[in-house]
DNA sequence: AACATATAAATTGTCGACATATTAGGCTCC
DNA sequence: GGAGCCTAATATGTCGACAATTTATATGTT
């Protein structure tokens, strides 16, 4: 779940303070500590953390180009607030990203990575039949599922951008509009089915399942937002 | 082409230090001007620009954003170097994102953006027809399509991640392998199905053939490659 | 009282210098 | 002659201070 442990260096915590720092917005902003659409102040940032102002300016610039933080020269950098027009964007690119990672995932995973991942599907189905009503575990192991699979398309380039961008992003979403799904159930059967397609190594299908997994996320958020 | 005209702000040129100096740096690398592979040192790259290693730094976290440069702690940076698996992996992404744009394109576009892509198109064929031999103005004729077609999706941040960062990766390549394509008039011809799906509205098969055309443009890439 | 202007305060942009880590060079010892 | 260590030099990481711009405050005029 967390993003430093594939891509970054082989150091076992970083290094460099800016990149803590960075770590530590990051994760603060996604909870939403720092409410999303505040003015981020370099001078009370810096203080609060007890660091220079140039560190926190470095990992303000990460965190822009994260899409987390929007900047304006000369003004200052707000965290971003999210919009419903936002999400449907993420999720058009999640379909388009994720569906070709799973077409990779078909052919480049190992036989050994399959397996696991059907263990971790079953520990999930007895999960939901035990305790229906956590859903943070579910959550959870949504995300654990797709990371797996994103892993698996060998594609590094695909991999940074999708576990190292968006899945912020998109955790951004989840704390901020309290999403609990009541969907687990179904979510669970898709996963299956899509599992089913890449021990079969039959990347078109593969795709084409994520592509609908995800299409059906998406409308049961639009239908939870348009609850509220 | 230009890539600061509809993502950055709203003054004329870039105002901060840091801005201009990411642009100069940004083209130079990709066209080449600095080598691939090389370090990038700070203190003689402040010095050639006239600027203090600060700015410097913060331009140089930004191309590593883009993927143009990779930095290790208190080592250095150094710009990227191409292989053969990662110009796959960028087309693969290629692939997925922009068959989304295409798919969004179909069913965003206004009819005059689609009536000026005709009439762009039509240009490309005369050009074709003119003067075949100049490869420059096709590949320029290439990517504005392509470009228009994403500016069409009206997803912003699909716009962002096209435009922004695979762009300029993907140009880079180009002129580091210095691709002419022999295949202009064939990617004339499968520009114009896909507009034709565009008309239609089909949003399904415009997907479908934007697709195609991007593996199309990648095995001959790949075989171009072989065959040096 | 409201608007515009001018001044003051605070914030961002930029710089140069110090602290720390890495690399290069030379010396010793085997 | 080469491997390993020690020292010097260079590069990166971090900091505090100055400059320029923006925002807030105060003043004056209609």
């Amino acid at each position: 779940m967390q993003n430093q442990s594939p891509s970054n260096n082989t150091d076992p915590v970083s290094i460099t303070l800016t990149d803590r720092l960075f770590d530590t917005l990051q994760r603060a902003i996604v909870e939403g500590e720092i409410a999303p659409g505040s003015k981020i102040s370099e001078p009370e940032l810096a203080r609060q953390h007890g660091v220079s102002r140039g560190s926190l300016r470095e990992a303000i610039g990460r965190l822009e180009a994260r899409k987390l933080v929007e900047r304006k020269p000369n003004i200052g950098a707000r965290v971003v607030t999210l919009s419903y027009e936002q999400l449907i964007e993420i999720f058009q690119i999640r379909e388009a990203l994720e569906g070709m990672a799973t077409r990779l995932a078909a052919q480049n995973m190992s036989d050994q990575e399959i397996e696991e991942l059907q263990v971790l599907l079953e520990e999930h189905g007895q999960q939901i039949e035990e305790q229906q009503g956590q859903a943070y575990f579910q959550k959870q192991g949504d995300l654990d599922f797709h990371y797996r699979i994103v892993q698996g398309s060998k594609n590094h380039h695909l991999i940074g951008l999708l576990c190292d961008d968006l899945y912020h992003l998109l955790r951004m979403y989840r704390y901020q509009f309290g999403m609990r799904s009541k969907r687990s159930r179904q979510a669970y059967d898709e996963h299956h089915y899509l599992l089913n397609a890449i021990v079969a190594r039959d990347p078109e299908m593969a795709e084409l399942l994520m592509r609908q997994h995800i299409r059906s996320s998406r409308r049961n958020v639009e239908k939870m937002l348009l609850e509220k």
